[in-house]
DNA sequence: TTGAAAGCGCTAACAG
DNA sequence: CTGTTAGCGCTTTCAA
């Protein structure tokens, strides 16, 4: 037989199936005579508990699914690392859906998931999902998006990010800072801190939209021809890095130099990213720390436990200046 | 309740479970009326069949294990998006599973797998997975690495792709270019080919092994390093974007000039990479082919196949020369 | 301290 | 065209 059964190690250790699963869960009084016997027929016969039978009988199958965007972006694959890592450790399996931000994926994906009994989703994309949590059936946790809804939500401070980044390009001598997204809704919480920090300085600022589904090199060319076309822009917060490091191309291109023409900060600071372009300033998501908090917020949730923090859970952020801004301008003495 | 089960629907509909299980899967002949009538009663039940159960009592478990050292990496992030879709495509569901490239961390997660029935494991990550292929019980394929043992490999043309970036450095005037790579084995074809490359130039090269498990912050130390005491390199091709990129922030912080006084090439050449470095010369795997190649491979072994191609498939590369490459010498056209 | 029996939700014979 | 019966591998009452 290819796969030895429970029952198969019964046989062989002259005991019961029921026996057997109580040595294996560790449950009621056993003999250790009897412990023993059984683990030994296990090795020999080299079981391994079937994982789906188990589900099946009890309700909780182990299964957490991950829904995000795509884990090539360097963000959520660093989040999906941290969360499978989180979820290993207590004993979670973690079912990967990269959704592409299509609404029917998300969607298809869903049905999948809960057809597969997952025990909780997490998920950073979540135009459908949220809308369905109250009658989902299994608890979810939503990360990184501002939240439409009520379901729970973990991320960082993005208004503080929005506002921090700003600040930091004005201290440094910035006039005129542009803030570059995918998309200026109401609810960006970027581009309110990058707004009300500007607005203590009297300035209105510009915002350039690349928009979700546009194709890269697209993109580029937007960054390109808007700093062409106003060249007084001085400085750039970038919503994420790779929006930054756009920006840094097209200012090599346009023989901007960074940071005295042009300074620049984007956000998220996923390591990788970090590795990669090490002199980009940018403002750090405390990644690992949100990956735990939706763990931890999951699992309680799973365990029936009510969630005291109701709605939103917001971490705050760092900034690294790398050495794509200004150095910091030395205390003026003031002289007349 | 809170999930209707088949003989919810069943019942509503007036009929047996084997039929409502034969329209489900559209086995059998069934009158018009009694698809309808089960479908009716699906719809108002909200009716979702368990996955698990279809899987204990059926053989396969439409369950993919993806085993790879990290997705936050840009090269596995991409492939683990890659395979997902491919398979999510064909039916099948993804667990990630992130080694981090330690062996009993690989071992657990591989007897996790298959605990859970899965119909087969992609890796690229094998120390251990590969090892026990034979009698693993779920077909396996390996990609990127080079194989060691017996398993179906998909991957890169490795040497040449380290043949084809040296050769370009030559090319384009290099003199002494070092090979920077986490480990110089003898199966490390891409050092093979960079040193066969050199060799028709009769010159021998110098390899920089940053290690695997070395921190961040110190394989730039031993670049900078590196680079500070043999200033007469002039050229460096890097076995992955990381150590590429690297080199070009300790380039400048060194005040090398790149492409002038140091020519650079990477290699992998994922999409989020390129967007991020779109001036990084580098050997560019088909990342999206070797996925598409995995998991056909993959299907057919689960489908009972035998495996034609017996080890491995190796794809082409292409080569994106960017801007840290200098520029291509014009034909001398010999006076004397 | 152990076993027998029932059943998790579904499908696959085998009737009819 | 449809229903009955049995069983996937395990755990969980309930008895002994």
């Amino acid at each position: 037989m290819s796969q030895p059964k429970l029952s198969d190690v019964a046989a062989l250790a002259g005991v019961s199936p029921t026996t057997v699963s109580r040595v294996l869960n560790n449950r009621g009084y056993l003999s250790e005579k009897t412990r023993s016997n059984v683990f030994e027929a296990m090795k020999t016969l080299g079981y391994r508990p079937n994982a789906i039978a188990r589900s099946l009988q009890g309700r909780k199958s182990q299964l957490i699914g991950l829904v995000f965007p795509s884990v090539a972006h360097p963000f959520y694959g660093e989040m999906a690392y941290r969360l499978e890592s989180h979820l290993a450790d207590a004993g979670y399996k973690t079912i990967l859906c990269n959704s592409g931000d299509r609404p029917e994926a998300e969607q298809r994906y869903l049905d999948m998931l809960l057809a597969n009994q997952v025990d909780g989703v997490i998920t950073g994309a979540h135009s459908q999902l949220v809308a369905q949590f109250p009658l989902m059936g299994a608890p979810l946790v939503t990360i990184d998006r501002a939240e439409t809804g009520k379901a729970p939500n973990v991320r960082c401070d993005n208004y503080d990010g929005g506002y921090r980044a700003t600040s930091l390009l004005l201290e440094r001598g910035a006039k005129e800072p542009v803030h570059i997204t995918s998309t200026a809704s109401e609810v960006n919480l970027r581009l309110r801190g990058y707004r009300d920090a500007l607005a203590e300085h009297g300035i209105t600022g510009r915002t350039l939209e690349l928009g979700f589904d546009t194709p890269h090199a697209h993109k580029m060319e937007m960054i390109a021809s808007y700093l062409d076309q106003y060249p007084t822009l001085d400085a750039v917060f970038a919503s994420n890095d790779i929006y930054a490091a756009m920006v840094l191309s097209c200012a090599q291109r346009l023989r901007l130099e960074v940071p005295t023409d042009l300074q620049v900060i984007g956000f998220d600071g996923a390591p990788y990213t970090r590795a990669m372009l090490p002199h980009l300033a940018t403002v750090m998501q405390p990644i690992d720390e949100i990956a735990q908090r939706a763990v931890a917020r999951l699992l309680h949730a799973i365990a029936g436990q009510e969630d005291d923090l109701d709605g939103a859970d917001v971490l705050p952020v760092s900034v690294y200046e790398g050495s794509t801004l200004r150095q910091k301008q030395p205390d003026r003495v003031s002289l007349d």
